[in-house]
DNA sequence: GATGAGCGG
């Protein structure tokens, strides 16, 4: 019968493969008692040897103190529950971590588009709609009321100062061009540029907006361009298709990067006959959010 | 007869 003193260390990896072992069932199980109230606690098991002898193990740990007065007020609360679940058949401490094979459903917190359960905690009325709560424009910076795209204000020089250069000192000692220095100017906004409201091509002109109705099922955007282009630079041309079939709906939009020249179109080509039909061409009513 | 899809930091 052999007996040792453990080192103060539990090594878990250790006590792991103690219970590895072709013959383990032939031995008497592991008995764990403790702590007492001096901090011991005792582990007492049963093995073979080298030689194949059964031999007894009795091993003592002292839980450290420290770790204890780490453990907040909860989780020692927690210790003295009684082993509850598959721990139950568990030795002190022997496994720590029990693997659940309960299929949980992970739900997220808010699906992209759904309404948010509470009014926001802000109280703004307005931060609460269209789901998005921090609904900031970058360009006018107004809270709550509209995305950047949409901003009333976006044709206007934009109000981010750092990028924006400035007008020429009067007694001409800024750098040349007016340009904050290391600031990157895009050309079109440097002094002396042309046209200094931003054409974005990606974005909505609602102003220039031109309604088509009465097209031909077999009318396409390129085709739409190509009929309106001669009037002038065509910002976006759309042609309202079926989602499921694909089919032309008959209708659609051209923008107009000027004014003028969506209505020479208007006036040239409503009452047009194309493609078999008669065009009706006018203003666009911009689209209700 | 008919008024667009999508992009959200």
């Amino acid at each position: 019968m052999a007996v040792e003193v453990a080192t103060q260390k539990i090594r878990w990896g250790e006590l792991e493969e103690d219970d590895e072992g072709d013959l383990d069932f032939l031995l008497p199980p592991r008995v764990v008692s403790g702590p007492d109230e001096n901090g011991f606690k005792k582990v007492v098991e049963y093995r073979f040897d080298d030689k194949g002898n059964k031999v007894k193990v009795t091993r003592t740990f002292r839980v450290r103190k420290i770790a204890r007065a780490r453990l907040s007020k909860s989780a020692i609360e927690r210790r003295s529950w009684p082993k509850f679940g598959d721990a139950v058949q568990e030795d002190v401490g022997a496994r720590l971590t029990m693997v659940s094979t309960e299929e949980i459903v992970l739900e997220r917190p808010r699906a992209p588009g759904s309404k948010a359960e509470e009014p926001s905690a802000s109280g703004d009325p307005l931060a609460s709609k269209s789901g998005a709560v921090l609904m900031v424009c970058r360009t006018c910076g107004k809270k709550g009321d509209h995305w950047t795209s949409k901003c009333p204000y976006k044709d206007l020089a934009p109000q981010t100062e750092a990028f924006v250069d400035r007008p020429p000192t009067a007694d001409g000692s800024g750098p040349p061009g007016g340009a904050v220095k290391g600031a990157y100017v895009p050309p079109s906004m440097r002094s002396g540029a042309v046209d200094r409201v931003g054409h974005d091509m990606r974005r909505r002109n609602d102003e220039n907006s031109v309604r088509v109705t009465n097209l031909s099922e077999d009318t396409r955007e390129p085709d739409l361009l190509e009929l309106f282009r001669t009037f002038g630079p065509v910002s976006r041309v759309y042609v309202a298709v079926d989602q499921k079939t694909g089919a032309s709906r008959g209708f659609g939009f051209v923008n107009f990067v000027h004014r003028e020249d969506a209505e020479k179109a208007i006036s040239k080509l409503n009452g047009y006959g194309y493609d078999n039909l008669i065009l009706r061409v006018e203003w666009a009513t911009p689209r209700p959010n």
